[in-house]
DNA sequence: TTAGTAACAGTTGTCTACAGTATTGTTTAA
DNA sequence: TTAAACAATACTGTAGACAACTGTTACTAA
């Protein structure tokens, strides 16, 4: 699916050139896949914040003419994950812990709202289906016993199809869209749900209760509250992690 | 080193066309002015909903190459103004009634929080400076008595100094970037206060009250409600429309 | 008359080349 | 030794050309 970085494989061997056909009929443009891979790549840590991209060098990298990268990097700005100065380059976007909360508050406010939107219309079978979602986590989690990221995929899961059910496009696209990837990126340094798993799975059950029984306030309500506990989780653990930083800096003083 | 792309210079001496070569120049690039320039021809209705575009015409128009061209159109449609079928070309975005609701939606909760913050962390001196120009909306409300939208530009900009004074980047880039574009785009077909403008202006009031207090609850309650009222004014003004073309088409009948 | 096919025009996707600008490294003078 | 000026390098911005694909139209056959 992925045009992977391949640096050196000009040679005309046939399998080679037949698997890239197969891969460029796809449906999709060169700009189009290598602006996924590329945002997969930063999403992912593979491309480290703050690092400067060249152009002849991702083109390079991926086998490309500069033509298709530079629209690809065109929707990564737009994308606000990377950022542009004029003549001189890009870098790789590099969240500040500050800019990270801020995204928590946004999710508060968005995600409260689609909870309250999918209160009011989300169909009961895809509420059985979430809850559904939710027995499975709950094995998951019964396995790895309150310390593990049992949600490294089903929280966001969970979230993901609550927006779904919210049944406002415009939601979608935003949460699921634009914003997802901002948030995975941050995923990996600071998992929203360690730390108090089996809490926030408990908040996920009433979320779902509180939908199925189409009490939109109180639906809002504890949503907003399962965001605002994940952003102190995050808050709280980046100030320990900076206390201790301060400490290991003590004695030299 | 000029890394100084942003021209303060708000002089009235010289001619708008003067002024815009010369901003035109310094620092931004031909893609970039192009993207700003079809921003702006979408919004305004210039370029109609719907219309398709094409490269060649486009960059004739403009008198540029289709490489900034398409640059351009990529970042649009990273902005969701226009939709791009690969291999076939580009239409400009067409939103039905019901995403313009859905987007009443997201702006409701964003602003919300908006409002929240605001009246947690908004400095009293810009608490006043807002304070100032609700008495200026004052002034033209009375002038233009109760039956025009006087806040063309003042609304929004009294939405656009609140997000400011909520403190938080991303809002803005979302509120003040991204999506304020397409509530442009539909504010002259639907101008969200026309029809209850002074009552737009004592809900405004209100607000800029609560945050003055600092009582969030309450600001952000106000803000909500002050949007679903336009978006149920829209609504019920839609349907106003509809109920008429219905009309005027059963004679046929 | 209609269905199917083939050629054609137009548009999009991609690449290469060139011009302009910023950064870097070196040299020279204080 | 440091600072400033100049030259070299590399990158970005833009243009133009070519290839590939799509949609249409005209023509043929049933």
């Amino acid at each position: 699916m992925s045009l992977n970085p391949q640096p050196l494989i000009i040679n005309d061997s046939a399998e080679n050139e037949q698997r890239w056909t197969v891969e460029s009929m796809d449906g999709q443009t060169l700009a189009d896949r290598v602006f996924e891979d590329i945002q997969e790549a930063i999403v992912t840590g593979n491309i480290a914040p703050g690092t400067k991209i060249t152009e002849p060098g991702l083109a390079k990298q991926y086998g490309i003419s500069r033509g298709p990268l530079r629209e690809a990097m065109r929707r990564l700005e737009g994308r606000h994950l990377v950022t542009r100065i004029p003549h001189v380059g890009a870098r790789v976007v590099s969240l500040t812990i500050a800019e990270l909360l801020e995204l928590y508050e946004v999710r508060e406010a968005m995600e409260g709202m689609a909870c309250r939107l999918a209160a009011r219309r989300m169909p009961q079978n895809e509420i059985d289906s979430l809850k559904a979602l939710l027995k499975k986590h709950e094995e998951q989690a019964e396995l790895q016993e309150n310390i593990a990221y049992y949600q490294k995929e089903g929280d966001l899961d969970f979230h993901y199809r609550l927006v779904l059910g919210s049944g406002n496009k415009k939601l979608m696209e935003l949460l699921c869209g634009e914003l997802y990837y901002l948030v995975r990126m941050y995923r990996y340094r600071f998992s929203a749900t360690s730390g108090r798993p089996q809490r926030a799975f408990t908040e996920h059950h009433r979320i779902v209760d509180a939908i199925e029984q189409r009490d939109e306030e109180l639906a809002e309500m504890l949503m907003r509250r399962h965001i605002r506990a994940s952003r102190n989780n995050v808050e709280q653990r980046f100030q320990e992690a900076e206390a201790k930083k301060t400490i290991t800096l003590t004695p030299q003083d």
